[in-house]
DNA sequence: GTTCCTGCAAAAGCTTTGCAGAAGA
DNA sequence: TCTTCTGCAAAGCTTTTGCAGGAAC
């Protein structure tokens, strides 16, 4: 079994989130898809082994672990949210063209924000857009 | 007459984006209201002094002006776009008590994105969430 | 006359809500 | 038993699309 798959399991256990089966699936699946997939590709993808899933549990799911903060909200998307597993310190890259989106390396922590004294800052993301090389070199 | 507002109109031109009246009163909008407005406000506030408006132009218009990148495009809420013009180097934090959203000094052009070689960037975001001063003394 | 823009209505797509039944402690 | 979770259906909201009329040049 998945080491880190486990620790995952043991940290919804001390959040006093319930292990039921349909969220243990959707936080596997986004432990092993992490290509910040949306709810759509989420549910499609877990419906084809666990029929009786249903759209809203996603849902449901998903909103519980982003409040734990297990999971984090991509919103770069102006017309649908992804999820992703919390890693930290790096930005998405969207890319214009062809919608994929990328990861990379970017010291988010040491961002300081001027002028949020007495702020509670509960989370941070970088987001750039742009054309991936994929599609700058199909341009040609 | 407002002199920076002219200087958004000659930006128009020389982008040749046809001035249309509705198309002025939007830019003019977001111009004198930089607090990050949704669609919804935008229209509604217009709406008033300009009971033609339809809702479709809005959106319209802020496409080709975001296209044109003299509006920014704020996706930091999961279930609505804002927009504000576009002024370099600043941050967006969102309040996730009440809503509101406050500008913030950051030096975003120096973020470099480690692993982005030969991606083509055409616009960095950085998005803070937390809770704002106000809602946390209400809390006590 | 041709092109582009506007605005109404309808449709589309993502997300939330209500509620009844099931699962779990 | 009591609480929580699931899943279906319906509703809600933002945004997009189709199309006819109008404005601008």
């Amino acid at each position: 079994m998945n080491t880190s798959f486990e620790n995952l399991k043991q940290e919804l256990k001390e959040k006093n989130i319930n292990l039921s089966y349909q969220r243990l699936k959707v936080l596997e699946y986004l432990n092993n898809n992490r290509c910040h997939p949306t709810v759509d590709k989420i549910y499609t993808d877990l419906h084809k082994e666990l029929s009786t899933l249903s759209k809203t549990t996603v849902y449901n799911t998903l909103r519980v672990l982003a409040e734990s903060g297990m999971v984090r909200v991509i919103t770069i998307e102006d017309n649908e949210t992804r999820y992703d597993i919390n890693v930290e310190n790096h930005g998405h890259f969207k890319c214009d063209s062809c919608g994929e989106i990328y990861d990379f390396s970017v010291n988010i922590d040491s961002l300081i924000g001027e002028g949020l004294d007495g702020f509670m800052i509960n989370s941070k993301n970088v987001y750039f857009n742009g054309i991936c090389p994929n599609c700058l070199s199909n341009k040609n």
